[in-house]
DNA sequence: AAGAAATCTTGTCCTATGACAAGAAAACTA
DNA sequence: TAGTTTTCTTGTCATAGGACAAGATTTCTT
């Protein structure tokens, strides 16, 4: 388990040897494919992964019936619907490979014994949570602050090997324009 | 301690009577006047607080200088930072009293002694966060897929105690519009 | 490889919302 | 209570981005 690729997720200082393999013991391995379906809308979410490889996606329908991405999930990520997964409620997300994936797979009452039985990963259960908490925010705030061709520079800027493996529609819907507009904001900054 | 407004927020079954006392027994009273600030930009929260009375928002300023209204804070609620207050980082966010408010204080040692030691604590201090987090995925959501009467409509319906307390231009910044768009769609309303 | 399907680009026209400015109304303040 | 400041409304004009449709391109299938 020495190179087992759970250590770049969890390490020390933070967690000693015995906790570290006491942990990653308990993650599956598990393979999705192109297109399979991780979480679907209705489904209560009993697990959640780290991706080792791939991308996934997941998306919600709106009241319009229009499909909006919420968020690109790749290496390294944690592949979680925090509400579904700790309210034990059922999800509005779709959650999609968007290719091969290989991902390492926790099941609630697993995680229920680790992050009451250890401090340190209940540290970092909540640093992880925190953190999404403070990345959903920011989104929040550009959406309202910034023009989509400045949320779209930043997405290239910060997630550059999103843009190169996700369709524009995609992207598009995730910036919170049509993918018209994408292309054409796309022409203006190959234009400059 | 029979009437304490804190058993509201911590509630038998979840809690045991002595671990009510207890957790209750760590909370600080205070008050604050109109304006004052709970938190400031560039400041790391070392407190949270619930609101027994009164309204509090919080805001970020913005790339070009604007104030945006994150958040709105009534009787009931938490007011925190979570970023802040559990990354132990400096915060983007300013939280301001819109009228005199009364509230209840934990600092961040005491939680963190209560989290550790009370598994009851730990299971409400994850759903609070979760739920936080759940209702900004929704914010976002609405801001793709709705249109600003939409979200006004929602705001009124969801928390009307919001809209007859706090000022057109913070509500429309917390909508993602200008206050004279805001002025306008009540119009509308009020018209049809 | 041929055809079908999905993706991306481009054109035209339209609409929700912004920018700016000037009053009106309400809320402070001395 | 008069004066000042802040908040809210309304008008005019501008613009980012949407709706729809037609091609062009790429990617899947068989």
């Amino acid at each position: 388990m020495d190179h087992h690729f759970l250590k770049h997720i969890f390490k020390t200082p933070e967690f000693t040897p015995e906790e570290l393999n006491s942990i990653i013991s308990k993650f599956k391995p598990i393979l999705f494919s192109k297109n399979d379906f991780l979480l679907r809308e209705g489904q209560t979410e009993n697990h959640y992964w780290f991706i080792e490889s791939g991308f996934v996606r997941s998306y919600v329908i709106d009241t319009n019936g229009n499909d909006i991405t919420t968020h690109f999930y790749a290496q390294g990520d944690i592949v979680i619907d925090w509400p579904s997964f700790f309210l034990r409620s059922p999800t509005r997300e779709n959650i999609q490979a968007l290719s091969d994936c290989r991902c390492w797979q926790l099941d609630f009452d697993t995680f229920q014994e680790l992050f009451h039985g250890l401090q340190s990963f209940r540290e970092q259960g909540r640093t992880t949570l925190v953190s999404s908490y403070f990345a959903l925010k920011n989104q929040t705030v550009s959406m309202i602050a910034d023009q989509a061709k400045t949320r779209y520079i930043q997405l290239i800027t910060h997630k550059p090997h999103i843009v190169q493996n996700v369709s524009l529609k995609h992207i598009a819907t995730y910036l919170g324009i049509t993918d018209t507009s994408l292309s054409r904001i796309r022409k203006e900054i190959s234009n400059e």
